[in-house]
Order: structure tokens, then sequence, then C-alpha cells
DNA sequence: ATCTTTTATGAATACGTATTCATAAGCATG
DNA sequence: CATGCTTATGAATACGTATTCATAAAAGAT
């Protein structure tokens, strides 16, 4: 059986309130008796349980994360920054993958609440905002923002639109297709708005389509291009489907990009592997996720945020596609 | 403040006794106060709180996981499996990426005992196994076998090198390169194992090369591919390796698979939005996942195993580059 | 009608730790 | 030397729940 507190203080002849507060350095404690209490507690291979402390401490040292699906390198990268930036300040994770389904995501809320975490990062679609106040915990939204009244993380969506459109405008493209994301995101709508007010500024205009980022409609999408023989440039909201477009047009004989221009987003590996080499725009999904954790750490700690809502820079890599 | 077990039996006129009776199903309580004290339950918006019930119960409800880079796809996709499975027996995850370091190897097992976690689940590649015995509680590996008395959940690697040489026989190919992973992975023996074996059958044999399964060294590829222009077949041991060493041929002007053959591994996405779409071994890393908490849950009731070891089965996903 | 078993409930205790309170010794101040 | 402050320690209690034990009422058996 592991050591308890109370078998540290027989060994060592104390009380336990003694053994306590030599663990906590907290309150008086003779010199002798700590290095006694000490050499005891290595001895015995003694660690305080976890759970009696959050229980008379009420703080758990968990804060909970949930992601709609954590098999996708975005939200696993962003699961790694929060994780490393956590460990350093003591935190461990709980998460839970939704799969968008809110029962599912309030089902989670639960057991959150049973295990005392003590903040909550969402980086979930959907959410029962009125579920999360009630939870009187810290609570943040990482890459999108559910409501005003939530701190947040994002990424500069607008910025990226913008670079994007700038990017194409540079090199002269006039009959640009945008295939972005669900318009139920708004993400996908910033990202838009970016794009055209800049095409606008310069009398350009572009056609959008709403597509999955994740699982392309490969047949869709081959329709598309078929159908637009004019076309000399592709914004896409993800490397995925930047992917699989710069796939399609090499089949088709295109020169890529001096036929035809194409962006995505993300800038994932891949990306960068590809021949060739896909130009898009970088957001540090890792640095988001460890920026959310310090966030919600103020929060915890109940430290003055300076900024409500902080946005994450982004920028646009150059490389063959446009 | 959240109404606690307490307030309920007060409410209700009761012994908390009863009430935690109630919440149980345990012991005997008259049809009427049951009902009474759920009707409170629900006013109240009780839930018990799972730290103080751990406390009690030494049973925590908490599986930890252990991977090395949650940022990759593969150990995603694993969380993923892992997860599903959990949530339907009532557990939940908490889980720490090394980044292959052993420090934090050993203070995440420190951590998760604290927490009373009931079992442990390792896809990470080093470890002390030593320390994982001390932990007292069940212990599984995933992806590989760390020691010959700890349970495992691995793919069968074997078959999958002997899947991508006969496939490779088949097309009559003879002059054959391996892209492997590192040499310390015992994953990485067995696929060269059952490949070379295979080849051997057939009075052939290939020129094997150790790789970064994850951040392939392009410089390095690029020179192999260039020194060896009369190879006909590669087989790589990630498909974001054959990614790479596709796109690198076609630069070549080579036509695959008719002047060289690539077998990749994993069956990512990208492999079939590749173009040519990538012929590769499938493994089921979802299922892994899953079938790795389902072991685990057997030893952590108590359920004898049928299987000690058990070996998840691939095949061969034929595409257009072999 | 008496004895045994089943049903129903509450008081007390345990889980492992932290904290408050009480006590006592040591020490300095005037 | 009496007073007050600092240092050092332990006993008691709390955190929220589950369980054991004791007790009592109800039901069944003889």
């Amino acid at each position: 059986m592991k050591p308890t507190i109370r078998d540290v203080a027989k060994k060592a002849n104390v009380s336990v309130s003694t053994v306590s507060r030599v663990i906590n350095k907290k309150g008086y404690v003779h010199e002798h008796t700590k290095e006694l209490v000490e050499k005891i507690i290595e001895e015995m291979g003694f660690i305080p349980n976890q759970l009696a402390r959050s229980l008379t401490n009420r703080s758990s040292k968990i804060v909970g994360v949930i992601v709609p699906h954590i098999g996708h390198a975005f939200y696993g990268e962003l699961l790694e920054g929060i994780e490393v930036q956590a460990s350093i300040y003591g935190y461990k994770i709980m998460f839970c993958h939704t799969q968008d389904d809110p029962k599912r995501e309030l089902e989670y809320l639960q057991f959150f609440e049973q295990y005392n975490i003590e903040g909550l990062i969402i980086a979930s679609n959907f959410s029962n905002t009125e579920k999360l106040l009630e939870l009187n915990i810290p609570v943040i939204t990482v890459d999108h923002i559910l409501d005003e009244t939530i701190p947040s993380i994002t990424s500069n969506n607008i910025k990226g639109g913008q670079l994007a459109a700038k990017k194409l405008i540079d090199r002269g493209c006039k009959n640009i297709l945008v295939f972005r994301g669900p318009s139920f995101l708004l993400t996908t709508h910033e990202r838009t708005t970016g794009f055209i007010t800049e095409l606008d500024a310069h009398g350009l205009h572009a056609e959008i389509y709403d597509m999955d980022l994740i699982n392309p409609d490969i047949f869709m999408i081959g329709e598309i291009i078929q159908s637009k023989p004019n076309v000399d440039a592709i914004f896409c909201f993800s490397d995925t489907l930047a992917f699989v477009v710069v796939n399609m047009l090499k089949e088709k004989g295109l020169h890529i990009p001096n036929d035809i221009a194409v962006i995505g987003y993300d800038n994932t590996p891949h990306a960068r592997w590809m021949s060739p080499s896909i130009t898009t725009i970088h957001q540090s999904i890792n640095f988001m996720g460890k920026q959310s954790f310090n966030l919600l750490n103020k929060l915890i700690h109940g430290i003055e945020l300076d900024t409500f809502h902080d946005i994450i820079d982004v920028y646009l890599v150059e490389r063959d596609t446009a």
C-alpha cells in the first residue's frame, strides 16, 4: 500500500500537521524536524494524494479541454500547446472530443464538474453557452468566439484573408475562386471578409464555394474546376483542400502558378513536402494552445486581463503555388 | 456553492447514508423515500463529487495515457479511439505527451499516481519499466511491447512487411529499396523481418535505409534516389515518407508505378488524396485505441485475458503507386 | 403469540490531507 | 521578573462521500 501522511508522521514521531507543514512549506517548523521529516518522506517514497488535497483545497489542478475531433492535426497541435504550458504550471489536462455532438459535450461538462476542474478550454464549435456560465469556473474559447463575455484566443483570420488577397492581386490574378469552410463558422466569415474586402479595394471579386475543410469532396471540386476553365487563382481555406486542388490541376496539365495560382491555409507539413510546395497562410496553432492556457491560468488566479479577446498573428508563407 | 450530499439529506429530512444509498442503488431504501430523494436531487441539481468518491472508493474512474507526441496524427487517432471507448465505460482520460523525454515521463507517472488513476496506457517508445511495475496498477502498452510481462496491443507489423513484399514481387520488381524507421523501434524490425523474409523466399533482397518517419530528411532522400538509377521499387515505412518520395520521383520525370513502384505505410488520408494515390499498408489505429482501452478495462476489473499480447490485423490498400 | 428474518434508517467512522485552534516553550523588552 | 511576542507542535475538525454497525420496525414462520 502507498504510504500516507499518517505513516510518515508515525515513523517520524511527529503529528500529521507537522508533516503537512513540511510538505507545504507553510507555518513554523523546526529545522531539525523538517530535515527528519524530509528524510523519511524520501525513504518511504511518500507522494501526497492529490485527490485528498483537492478535496480540502477545493483546487484540483486539473483543467478540462473540449475539442471536436482529437484525431485532426489542428486539435492535436492545439492540445499539445495547451499541455506543454499546463505542465509548466503543474496542471493536468482532462480532455474530451465531442465529435460535434452536443449531448456528449453536456455529458462531459458534468464529468468535469464532478472532478472540480479549475478551468475549461473550449475549442469545439457548438456549445450550450448558458450551461457554461452556470459552471462557475473560468472558461475560455479558442479558435472562435462563442460569446462576447467569454474570453478567447483566436487567430487573425481577417488578416489571413487579406494576405492571401494581396498576394493574388500582386500576381495579377483576375478570375478568382474561393474554396472556403462551412458558413456557420465565424472563422470562415472572417477570412472571407478579409479576402473580399481586399479584392474589392482593387475592383476585383471572387466566386465562393462552401466546402468541408477536412474531408474534401473530391467529386465536387473536380466538377467546379472542370466548369471554370478561365480561373487563374484558387484560395483554399485549408491546406488539405489546397492539396487536393493542386493534385487535380497538375493532373489537368496546368502549370502552377503560371496558369493558375493556389493558396492554402494552415501551413501543415504536407504543404511544404508537396511538389510544387504550397503557398499558405501560417497560423501558430501550438502558440495558440499555449496562450489559451496562459489566459485561463490568469482567470483561475484572478489576475486581471489586459486583453479579453486575444488575437494571434498569422503570416503568408511564400512557396511555389503562388 | 454546489449542493453536497448533506444539503440533499437535510432538505429531504433523511440521513446522508440514505441519500448515498439512493445514489448508488445499494442496500435497502423505501420506495417512498427513494422517490423523494430523487426528486430533491433533481431539484437541487446535485451531482456527486467524484473526487470525494474516489477518495473513499479508491477508484478514480480515470485512466492515464502516455504518448510521445499528441500533435502527430497517429497518436491523435489512437487517443481518439481510446477516449471513445473509455467514455462508454464512464472513464475519463488524463494524458501527457512526453516528447520522448524520460524525465517528463517519470514526472507524469508521479502525477498520475497522485490522482489514483486506475490504469495506464503507454504508447511512448522509452519507458522505465521498473517504475511501471512499481505502480501497482494495471498497465498496458500499445503499438509496441516494452516487456513480456506487460500486456499489449500491437499491429501485425510482420504481416505488413510481408504484404508489401508480396505486392512488389508480384509486380516483378527486382531492385528494391527500403526506407524504414529508426532501428531502435521493435516495429521497424518486425516490418523489416516480414519484408525481407518474403523477398528471401523468392531469391530477392533489398537495400535498407534508416529514416525519420515523421520529419523526412528530404535532402538525404534526394541523394539516395539520385545515386540509385536502377531502383524499381521503394517500400516506405510511413505514408509521409512515401509522399515525399513520390513527389521526388515525379519531379524526376519517372512514371509511377511503371518505372518505379512505391508502397507506403499507415493509410493516412493524404495517401488517398495524392495523385497518383499511394498504395499503402492500412493499420486500424482507431481500433487499436479501442482495443487497448478494452484490454486495460479487463485488467482493471480482474477479468482473465484470453490473449496477453493482442495483434491487430493489417491489410494492403491497392492504389496507383504499386 | 413468540421468534426469526427482512426491510429501513441513522450515527459513527473512514478515505488522506490541510487548517484552525490551543498550548507550551523560548526569548526579548522594559 | 512580569509581560508580550515569536517559534514549534499536536489535537481536533473539515472537505464530500461510502460503508459498517446498531437499532427498530415490519413481515414471515412456527
